[in-house]
DNA sequence: TGTACATCAGTGAACGCGCGTTCACTGATGTAC
DNA sequence: TGTACATCAGTGAACGCGCGTTCACTGATGTAC
């Protein structure tokens, strides 16, 4: 099946960019996404741009996403998972525990300052109108996941109000951080990042001594 | 001097939108910017768009701006302006200490919430390669006027380090909230968002429970 | 008070660009007889 | 084994769009004499 002898432009062959044999377009239109939204530093990413990187004509696109939204979509989907799996990495890493949960943020945060344009894209495409439709059900599930590992990963003794505000603090601070390091206000400095995701928040402190 | 008689749009008077009248283009031109980015859901503004609104043609902005990032730049620093006087607002409301610096942290996600684009322009728009360009000082000094006023709030018995890592920590902690607020990630819900900014930390108890 | 002139903030038409999307088409593939 | 035909994944030209920017221009304003 995977024969890579009938190359479909052998017309326009002056191309040189890898041409894309017959198989599965629409995989390849993904990969070549991903590879173009890790590589590029502008946070658009067009359809044209994809179809050109794959070797295909944009109109070719059509056959396996209806719109560029369910392009951008299936490559956000990707992203997504990528981010989870880049944060369970570590977390196993660093041997779960209050450890696990630093080394989790971390590589949140790193994640982002490695792939700004998909972290951007992944937080821009997932929740639009949401629920409603089912190729957005998979992305937000990847989501939900994600909310569900960090809860996972708070300490036990809390309530499941405490939990939430915890993890939603937890969330947020990791974003932030990535947000502002994406546009230069924070430098890539990882062992101030280890000590702001991992220290203690002087919140606790200021309201013991007040 | 400001006499309001002299329109310059007088051959087109087709148009409903409120003429401008000769005085300060320039001013108004960022007046409307504002406007238009404070109410426009998207999160892009052309300068097109914005000369349409003043009632003047395209080209006559370049009278006054250089070209298009110029006057972005001037309306990401009132941005930053409005943003500075929000938080400081706040505090004040708040009576200081530990409630101010609360107060502040809200203040900065609810004008957020309230100022999508404007929001997002400042913070796009502020540090692209910063010191050399003077035009850029004047924003850049908002900027540093927040940090600085951020690490101004924070206990006073924290060393100079310990300051830096907390007001990062806090700033990280908002601006994350900001984002995933915007990104409809999550809910623009005040009692929670005021929990999640004010309320203690999980992290601190996760470790002495370790 | 009147005339000649420089200044300069505006106009509007045009440019080239890249975009998302549509459309009639082509040519290879696989199947039915 | 050979022929007729349906299928369908691709092509490439074209569409309309809004954009940032340039350009020669116009017409009001203020000044010098």
């Amino acid at each position: 099946m995977q024969s890579n002898a009938n190359s479909v432009n052998i017309g326009s062959a002056t191309s040189d960019k890898k041409p894309y044999h017959h198989g599965d377009l629409r995989l390849a239109l993904v990969e070549n996404g991903m590879r173009l939204i890790e590589t590029s530093d502008a946070n658009h990413l067009s359809l044209r741009e994809v179809a050109r990187e794959t070797g295909v004509s944009a109109a070719a696109v059509y056959r396996h996403f209806p719109d560029k939204a369910a392009l951008m979509l299936a490559l956000a989907n990707e992203g997504m998972v990528r981010l989870g799996a880049a944060q369970r990495t570590a977390t196993a890493g660093a041997g779960g525990g209050w450890d696990g949960f630093v080394a989790s943020g971390v590589a949140y945060v790193r994640f982002a300052a490695d792939n700004p344009a998909l972290f951007r894209l992944v937080f821009s495409y997932v929740p639009p109108i949401s629920l409603l439709d089912a190729s957005l059900e998979q992305v937000g599930s990847a989501m939900r996941d994600l909310r569900e590992d960090i809860q996972k990963l708070m300490p036990a003794h809390l309530t499941e109000a405490e939990r939430k505000i915890a993890a939603l603090h937890a969330w947020a601070l990791v974003h932030g951080l990535a947000e502002l390091i994406l546009d230069g206000h924070v430098a890539r400095d990882w062992a101030v990042i280890e000590k702001v995701v991992g220290g203690a928040t002087p919140q606790l402190e200021a309201r013991s001594s007040e």
